[in-house]
DNA sequence: ATTTACCTGAGAGTGGCTCTAAACTATAAA
DNA sequence: TTTATAGTTTAGAGCCACTCTCAGGTAAAT
């Protein structure tokens, strides 16, 4: 059993943050002890890894609350999640291809720097001003 | 020149953004016809481009702001440019192998999933509820 | 001349946190 | 035994980055 704070600390996300997706409904399993404080099983943990997950890909929270009650009515709405993580899964992978165009953008900025710190600069005198130099790609 | 329409479709932002973006200083340079309407040069797609990827990895607005200001303070401001730039980079490694761990987990889910329907879901006879076999690995 | 298709700025609304405040234990030190 | 410290709780305010609505303007097309 953990605390939030606990949580907090093994998964990575804030206290405030889990007790907003709390009060969103996302654990609906979290027992509390006798002073009313969140307890944290080793299951509800799986939970906030599927939710942090879920919230990766920008996922909105009213489309995870869906996932949850999917999950709680049970066995008949397996397709529906299935389909879910499906559509999460392309989403996800759509995100990897443009953060990799964004990378190479970058990688083109750092070597632009580069060259204007190695050759100290003396690229000045150019009539193109550095704000013309700055444009990418 | 491009009309925000037209940049807003070249550069898949919407043109609310664009104009969000503009009024935030992100685009200095960007020139008005005798209606006031703007017109985006092909160096001010540069701009767009920068600021679009710095937003992709989660750069603070206020952080873009100071960005585009070193740009146009010019030379003196190439080391602090550089450093963003490699800082920014940093980020969207980080934020390429966290998503690479969120993929790990889908397909893991897609395989428990498919199990599921393959099997008819003659898995729910198991007294182990669905709800606590969707926990996560 | 009016319809259509753009554009403009101002400002309200939204989503998802993020933080503050006030109240309530529980333990530990003085 | 009082007090301090550290943890928890909720409600609700505040913030950021859009996102959208609206009222109004211009210009070409019918």
């Amino acid at each position: 059993m953990y605390t939030i704070k606990e949580v907090a600390e093994k998964m990575d996300v804030s206290e405030h943050t889990l007790r907003f997706w709390a009060k969103s409904g996302f654990f609906p399993f979290v027992k509390r002890d006798q002073n009313n404080i969140r307890q944290f099983s080793e299951d509800d943990l799986g939970w906030v890894k599927i939710v942090k997950c879920l919230r990766s890909v920008g996922t909105e929270n009213k489309a995870i609350k869906r996932y949850i009650d999917l999950c709680i009515i049970g066995d008949s709405t397996i397709p529906e999640r299935y389909g879910i993580i499906q559509a999460t899964k392309l989403k996800a992978e759509e995100q990897m291809k443009e953060l990799q165009k964004q990378l190479e953008l970058l990688n083109y900025k750092e070597k632009f720097y580069q060259n204007l710190i190695k050759n100290n600069l003396k690229d000045s005198w150019n009539p193109m001003n550095n704000i013309q130099l700055e444009k990418a790609l």
